[in-house]
This record gives C-alpha cells, sequence and structure tokens, in this order.
DNA sequence: TTGATCATGTAAGGGGTTACATGATTTA
DNA sequence: TAAATCATGTAACCCCTTACATGATCAA
C-alpha cells in the first residue's frame, strides 16, 4: 500500500536497506512489519524512478553495502504524499471473519473459547506496546510531550497501537459476557 | 489471507458468486471488501480442490448462474479454519505511516489538520456502522442478544467495528490535545 | 572451525485491485 | 432504443510472505 512511501519518510538520513530493516524491527515494529526481500527490491524501484540515489558504502569492515539518499524529487513525492488525505485502506481481520461464521459450530461454547484466546492475544500485544513505551521513556528525556519532532510523532502512532488494543480488550470482555449470557 | 475461508463460511445456503457479492456489499461490508474478480476465481480454485461443487442454474430469467455449494469436505475445512487460533495478521495502516513522517512538514500545523480530517473519517465510518446497527434492529425481532446464531455472531462483528472506531475517535481527540499544546 | 551476524538479493506463490471483455435481460 | 442491472469472467499489475542462494566477518 505505502511501504514506498514509508521508506521516503525513514530516509531522512541516508541509510541501507539492512539498517531500515532494523528501523522497522525496532522503532516502528509496532506500526509496521516489512522484510528485506520486500525492501531491496522497493528501494531498488524507488531509485529507478528517480525518488532516491544510492552507492556503494566503502566497506572498512565487514561486507559492502548500499546506501540510499532521497533526491529533491524523492522528498517532494514525500511532501506529497503528508499533504494528502488520511489513507483508510480496508481492514480485513482475519478473527473477525472466523467470528462471523461462529454460528457454524453449534452452540456459543467455541466461541465463547476463541474469545477468551483472542482476549489473551491482544493482552500480550498491550504487553508489548508498554515494554516499547517503557523502553521509550528510558532513553528519551522530556518523554513523550517534549520529543524532538520525529519522536513525538512516533509516540503518536505508539498511543494509537495502545488505544487500540485496549478497545479490543474491552469489546472482547462485553462479548464474552453476551455470549456466556446466551448459554 | 482468508477469503476462500469466508466463502466456505457464507455457502451455509448454496449461493452463486454474485449473490455472494450483494452479502459482502450487504451484510458484511463493515467487515470485508471482496471483489467479483476476486470472488469468481477463488469460488473456481475451491471446487478444483474438492472444497465446493457447483452446477449451471437452469436460466428459467435471466442470464445462467453458476451455483456453489459445500462438499462434505469444504465443511470439514472450514470447521479446521473455526477451531483454529484466531488470526491475528499485521496492521498496516497508512494514517499511521503518514502521521509517523509528519515531522518532515516542520511545525504542526499540517499535523493538526490531518489528524482533524481523520477524525471526520472516522466519524463517518461510525456513522455507516451505526445505520446497519439501526437497520438490523429494524428488520430483526429479538435485536440483538436474541438474534438467531448467524446473526447474534454478525452482531458481535458488527460491536467490534464500533468500539473500534470509537477508540480511533477518542485517539485522535486525545492527539489533537497533544499537538495543540506543543504549538 | 563452527555458528551468529552483517549484508544483498532472487524465486515462487498467495492475496488483492483496477480495468477490460462479453452478453443477456429489464426498465425508462 | 438506450441505459441499468444481472452475471461471469480475464489480464495486468501491486503488495507481501516464505524459502532459498550467496558470501563476508566476528566471536566462541
Amino acid at each position: 500500500m505505502s511501504l514506498p512511501h514509508l521508506l521516503l519518510g525513514m530516509l531522512d538520513a541516508p541509510a541501507s536497506g539492512y539498517e531500515l530493516k532494523q528501523m522497522f524491527d525496532g522503532t516502528l515494529r509496532h506500526l509496521w512489519a516489512a522484510e528485506l526481500s520486500q525492501i531491496y527490491p522497493a528501494l531498488k524501484r524507488l531509485e529507478d524512478d528517480g525518488y532516491l540515489s544510492s552507492r556503494e558504502s566503502p566497506p572498512a569492515k565487514g561486507p559492502a553495502r548500499r546506501v540510499y539518499r532521497r533526491t529533491a524529487r524523492g522528498t517532494r513525492r514525500l511532501r506529497q504524499w503528508l499533504g494528502a488525505s488520511p489513507e483508510m485502506g480496508p481492514l480485513r481481520l482475519g478473527y473477525l471473519g472466523q467470528l462471523c461464521c461462529m454460528a457454524e459450530t453449534g452452540g456459543c461454547e467455541r466461541t465463547a473459547a476463541f474469545l477468551e484466546e483472542l482476549r489473551d492475544l491482544f493482552r500480550g500485544q498491550l504487553v508489548k506496546y508498554e515494554q516499547v513505551d517503557a523502553e521509550w521513556f528510558r532513553l528519551h528525556p522530556g518523554y513523550p510531550d517534549a520529543l524532538p519532532p520525529d519522536l513525538f510523532h512516533a509516540h503518536l502512532t505508539l498511543r494509537a497501537g495502545i488505544t487500540r488494543v485496549e478497545a479490543a480488550m474491552t469489546w472482547c470482555d462485553e462479548s464474552l459476557r453476551r455470549v456466556t449470557k446466551r448459554t
């Protein structure tokens, strides 16, 4: 949907594909997942289209790295994305598909067990988000509202994840009450 | 991710691809979006794999329709899906990607405008969900907790959408407060 | 010297979208 | 008779994942 845009945004400073992957696994892991096998072709494509330039980094130590930086054209493209309307994209939540078909199992026992497992999965996500929150708090002074702009915006997205998961857990509990009352 | 599974679940009663599309646009439109150009090949594939059987419906009036029904094998496959753990799948929310890069615009004016537009989009989604809710209430007696099992489960998924969007709006408001305070 | 990490990729395949092609029937 | 709706599909093209291939360096 917009991995290329996001890569443009992450290339505020020049970086290699490998480093970008580490950002995805570190700072952005609550927000976006991306595989190296997707990142490398995406970077090449962005370069072919003139949004990035690259050069081999002299391998003083370790293997050679290809370092990408935004071109002026790339920055224009990024600004255009940031000036556009929010990308809402359709949500396809597999667990809701399963739940919607759950009448097929007869009775509500399976539905209740499913919702309990789901709540536990959300709880696990929440724990991870809160670990990220705690680590950022430890690392960065001024947390969270006096952070520098890039980290402040990242924190807004972290809060989005936390409120989303909390709401999902509330919904699970409400649903469990309704399901057990039907039994 | 699981359109084929969902199709198996929707084929509780035999139906054509066109009818299934209408279910997606009607009852399930809050839950899943699917195009005919994806549905038809998916049905063919499910038939090739032995999960569905089909026959041409005699076209008493209108063009010929191909009607699919679940085989015993298809029902087993469906039950297996419903017995599996909830499919959590990674979330890739384009608007969070944009927000995370928004420091590039300098200042917070663009961020505030973006969050306001986002909140309005969520409000629009909420209105649609509530229209669905109201229409179901009008059509179905016993709404919502004394509904037959299939509609009850569909209502659980509708509630999931409503709580999700409400939480998103709360997050937007919280974020707007934080952003304007920084100005 | 063996395995972990650094670093870059290709290949195959699933899932999804938009645009296009075809033709019958119903309604204005 | 022209347009909307019914009905089924194909083609081209993204996006993404898993598995595989390759080779260098570093630490145990």
